[in-house]
RNA sequence: GCGGAUGUGGCGUAAUUGGUAGCCGCGCUAGACUUAGGAUCUAGUGUCGUGAGACAUGCGGGUUCGAGUCCCUCCAUCCGCACCA
């Protein structure tokens, strides 16, 4: 059912609303696990919408992940391409406080913008699986997995996580002694204590084992706006939004055990194929360090208190120097701190540790450079070399990080050698290779010196010995640690998801199952509580239950619904269960994931985490949920700036003729030109960029009068600035002028009157321009400059996909934005260059038109439009392949560019181009097919394979260089053998003439590529 | 400071394995046509030079018959992390 278009005109608006409403009526898009293919999993990065809708940055990773899902169904694959919202989070939360209204509103209003925006561009997504995470069927969900979370423990034995019953099994057999496991710190007890413990004192044993568990933390605590703020709201020790304050402040929190999947989480990477980046990214966020433990006893020195020695272990990752370990660090907070304290030094440490204790987060970040800590007056024998060494305490080690203490090693440590340097510290040299009296050598290099039976030994090999020797004499272990931190799980904020959790006597209990979801309560007020803790917890009726207990009244992250609803788009309506086992055999994971690179530390890595941990359960098949990824690259705004001068009042004049007679705009002297406003208004002047970057005496002046100003970006066509438009935008712009290097262009609403300067004036576009120089080098244009920048509101420089489509139709803009280069990169948006794509449309239209008669012919194609398809069927599909989508829609162009100087309307030729097209331009390829006398959709045949037969050439023109360089060419048959070529090239008058006649040194012959004549 | 990525015409880019650097498009220049347009078509367009030619892929070296591509040094830009022992 094509459209009746009667003429040869393009008419795409026509076209595109036609078959969007087919593919629609006909649901075209949707996914169907019954057909029995192979199947193929592609998503993108699960958007947040917000309240400005799509600019053109975002639809690029939407568009390159529909032409893939688009390529795959040709290709007879089964694709599930969803969609969704995470519709949870701030921005919606921030408008409720604001406005008062409920944030679903808000969250509602832009789902539906986006989802307008997103069927705009015709992005073959099955809307019947959309998912949002705000929606109660969908958070039920998210509450079931957090409960089974709560019910796991991870067993360091079988490496991996466990139903907690077999644990609690393990404790009345066992006890917690022989257990292995990723827990918080517990006291141990045998099976019959733990027999004999209350269900209150067996729940607050488990609490320490479970994968979702109750800490204390440090959290943001932001006084001035009466909340606790997550690590991103915080900037350089203030709050993001307002500039306020952030101390840090000790409160209950719910923690999820991540650091249990540590080593898997960084093995995996090596599994997967994503960018090098993130997986860079994670590794150092996850932070594995292989070093030792290693116990310093303590010296019973008769100047220390201690009398009965202990030890303080540390943990290190170059044993190898513990022979110039000259002194210890331990974190303030260390807990033997106040135990080995002498008398005599107690009141400097007390001290040092209030004052780290007070420092706020932005004094602590503001002051990493200096050095400070303080003594304890114990001493420790380093166990190698049998010195005392002295104990101090100082805030640059980490109370959380490995024991809390170190060994430091100035001679071959930055941090311990500015140490050792600031309080007059001995440095030992222990590694060859710099000169520790300058600097520390912190590289894992060199030979072993002044280190006893290490001597010799290079670092690597010492590391190895250091261990072995420490493990003999039962001082310690080779130990691993990470930098990861259990992730923090509460918020308390109201726009979440509630937690599943109801407290009895403070110990916390999971809700039953059969009774989720935890609806999300109606709130009077969405303002923080200002005592730091959710909206909620100010309903008492909610948080109260009648038998005594209360209910948790913190949310979940936004990364709790992220995690997961990658799984629920298989089987979005299931009510029974978060997701149907036979969907999940049948769709496994995502094959293909599509999205920015924001995103590496926080979903990448809690979703990799769920899913390990559902995998552990026995929920899903897979080890990760994505297979393959690609980080699309920001696409950033061209924005224009003029310099602009507004401070000039009505009564001043503006312009003066100098010495010479020339018209002129000087600095602040300048003034009195023949030309004076008699409105009584504010004029603005805008000058041309070439007068900005030309003029010396301009620049001086526009220090102190000029302000770089932002203006709309769609002023600008073609690189001339519309006067009229800016004229118009703000009213105190009303009576702008524009300044260029030959002159001024004046509005001619009769707003000036001259002196002296009537003759001069020219009309020029409905404006009067009056030259301000005779000098005709000056150029008369106004130009602008432009600047490339985020895109963003404030910088004026926003464009939406909306009027890319209005003006250029859905598919130019689909492949505008392919064209634009490699989707990894970020680059400027330049709405110029879309012309081209949409000539190429018009091009392609008019080979299937004679005149105004659509004609396409039956005849059969010869060898050169042969060799056009298949060359382009084999470029376009190898360069799907690879994602490199840009290269596709050259070839197209070059296709049809020589299809049109053949003029081929050949059936044979046409038909699989538009099936090679569709998935990049579905409109007209739609269009077309039908109109070629199709029922059915393009959308379903089969993609075209290209035949080599067509391909192969006879002949070759060698290009012939001359030590290099191409001196000439020659047109050979490729049936010729090396030796045959390299006769024939040796006899050309171009290689004599670059050899003088003499014969060549040397002949290399690339079958088919190239000849090099050395001569 | 550490780690990662990227540097090619006026602009976006191409060159999949070491083999003709600049494909495709924008812009620009000249011309044609005309219903005078935000249309279409033709030719040209890396730089210098009248020309032969020379020089050109951030800078400087190296390997090679041959380097945008491989190796070394440096520079610039962007993005992570930032006292993690």
């Amino acid at each position: 059912m094509p459209l009746p278009c009667k003429t040869m005109d393009y008419n795409f608006t026509e076209i595109e609303k036609h078959w969007q409403l087919y593919w629609d009526e006909q649901n075209t898009y949707r996914t169907d696990e019954t057909s029995g293919k192979p199947k193929y999993y592609i998503l993108d990065m699960f958007p947040y919408p917000s309240g400005a809708g799509l600019h053109v940055g975002h639809p690029l990773g939407y568009i390159a992940s529909d032409i893939v899902a688009r390529f795959k169904r040709h290709q007879g694959y089964e694709v599930l391409h969803p969609m969704g919202y995470d519709a949870f989070g701030l921005p919606a939360e921030q408008y409720a406080i604001d406005t008062g209204n409920h944030p679903a509103e808000f969250t509602e209003k832009n789902i539906a913008r986006y989802r307008q925006q997103l069927e705009m561009i015709a992005l073959s997504f099955d809307w019947s699986r959309e998912v949002k995470t705000s929606d109660p069927a969908f958070y039920k969900w998210t509450q079931w997995i957090f409960i089974q979370i709560f019910h796991s423990w991870y067993n360091l034995t079988s490496n991996k996580a466990e139903d907690i019953k077999t644990l609690i099994d393990i404790f009345s057999r066992d006890g917690n002694g022989n257990v292995k496991a990723a827990s918080s710190p517990s006291e141990i007890f045998s099976s019959e204590e733990w027999n004999n413990y209350s269900e209150e004192e067996k729940q607050k044993a488990l609490l320490n084992y479970r994968l979702a568990y109750i800490g204390n933390s440090e959290v943001n605590w932001c006084e001035a706006l009466g909340t606790v703020l997550a690590n991103e709201e915080v900037k350089d020790g203030v709050s993001e939004r307002g500039g306020y304050p952030v101390v840090k402040r000790n409160m209950k929190q719910w923690f999820m055990r991540i650091t249990a999947y540590a080593d898997r989480l960084i093995e995996d990477l090596n599994t997967i194929d994503w960018p090098e980046a993130i997986k860079e990214i994670q590794r150092n966020w996850i932070g594995k360090s292989i070093g030792a433990e290693v116990d310093f006893n303590l010296s019973t020195n008769p100047k220390s208190e201690i009398r009965n020695p202990k030890s303080i272990t540390v943990f290190t990752t170059r044993p190898d120097t513990i022979f110039g370990a000259t002194f210890m660090v331990l974190a303030p907070e260390h807990a033997l701190v106040q135990e080995i304290t002498t008398a005599e030094q107690r009141a400097e440490i007390d001290a040092y540790i209030e004052q780290a204790k007070r420092k706020s987060e932005r004094e602590r970040v503001a002051e990493t450079k200096k050095i400070t800590g303080a003594f304890t007056g114990a001493y420790a024998i380093n166990p190698f070399t049998g010195n005392e060494i002295p104990v101090w305490i100082a805030d640059y080690v980490l109370a959380d990080y490995g024991k809390g203490a170190i060994m430091a090693v100035p001679g071959h440590d930055s941090r311990d050698w500015a140490f050792a340097k600031q309080f007059n510290l001995p440095i030992i040299e222990v590694v060859k290779g710099g000169n520790v009296e300058e600097a520390s050598h912190d590289a894992k290099e060199g030979e072993l010196v002044n280190s006893g039976f290490l001597n010799g030994l290079q670092v690597k090999k010492a590391i190895e010995r250091a261990i072995e020797e420490i493990d003999t004499k039962g001082i310690g272990k080779k130990q691993i640690n990470f930098r990861l931190r259990d992730a923090n799980f509460s918020r308390q904020r109201y726009w979440g998801e509630p937690f599943p959790i109801i407290y009895k006597n403070d110990i916390p209990y999971t809700v039953d199952e059969k009774d989720l979801p935890v609806i999300l309560p109606e709130v009077e007020s969405y303002k923080p509580t200002g005592s730091g803790e959710s909206p909620l917890a100010a309903l008492t009726d909610w948080v109260n239950l009648p038998d005594g207990s209360r209910r948790e009244t913190n949310t979940m992250p936004g990364w709790a619904g992220s995690s997961w609803y990658f799984l629920r788009y298989m089987s979005p309506n299931n009510e029974e269960q978060f997701l149907s086992p036979e969907r999940e055999k049948y769709w496994q994971n995502v094959d293909f994931y599509i999205g920015g690179a924001e995103h590496a530390t926080g979903h990448l890595l809690y979703s990799r985490f769920w899913h390990k941990f559902l995998y552990d359960r026995g929920f899903v098949s897979t080890h990760g949920p994505f297979k393959k990824m690609i980080n699309q690259g920001m696409i950033q705004g061209m924005s224009a700036i003029i310099p602009s001068e507004s401070t000039l009042k009505s009564s001043e004049n503006v312009f003066e003729k100098n010495s010479s007679g020339n018209w002129e705009i000087l600095g602040s002297e300048l003034h009195n030109i023949g030309l004076q406003l008699i409105t009584g208004e504010m004029i603005q002047l805008f000058f041309s960029a070439d007068y900005y970057e030309d003029d010396q005496i301009f620049k001086t002046w526009k220090e102190d009068h000029l302000t770089l100003r932002n203006i709309p970006i769609e002023y600008v066509k073609n690189g001339e600035l519309d006067f009229e438009a800016l004229r118009n935008w703000r009213t105190d712009y009303k009576y702008a002028c524009f300044v260029c290097q030959g002159g001024v262009y004046i509005p001619k609403n009769g707003v000036f009157e001259t002196q002296n300067v009537t003759n001069t004036y020219e009309q020029v576009n409905g404006y009067n321009f009056i030259p301000t120089t005779n000098d005709s080098t000056k150029s008369r244009r106004f130009k602008l400059k432009s600047e490339i920048e985020k895109i963003s509101k404030s910088k004026y420089n926003v464009i939406t996909p909306d009027s890319m489509v209005e003006r250029y139709g859905v598919d130019a803009f689909r492949m505008y934005e392919m064209f634009l280069g490699p989707i990894e990169q970020s680059k400027p948006w330049n709405t110029e260059g879309i012309d081209g794509v949409s000539r190429f449309l018009k091009k392609l239209w008019n080979l299937f038109f004679d005149r105004d008669t659509f004609i396409i012919s039956e005849d059969a194609p010869n060898a050169d439009e042969l060799k056009t398809l298949h060359k382009t069927i084999k470029k376009v599909s190898e360069d799907i392949e690879r994602f490199s989508l840009n290269t596709c829609i050259s070839s197209f162009m070059i296709c049809v560019n020589e299809l049109g100087a053949m003029k081929c309307n050949k059936r044979a030729i046409l038909e699989p181009l538009v099936i090679l097209l569709s998935p990049f331009a579905p409109h007209i390829s739609e269009e077309l097919w039908s109109k070629m006398g199709h029922n059915d959709s393009v959308t379903k045949q089969a993609y075209p394979k290209h035949k080599d037969e067509y391909l192969v050439e006879s002949t070759f023109e060698y290009p012939v260089s001359v030590n290099g360089k191409v001196r000439a060419k020659i047109n050979l048959d490729l049936s010729l053998t090396k030796e045959q070529v390299e006769a024939e090239v040796v006899k050309m008058e171009e290689v004599l003439k670059w050899s003088n006649g003499a014969a060549p040194k040397k002949v290399i012959v690339v079958h088919g590529r190239i000849v090099n004549v050395v001569v």
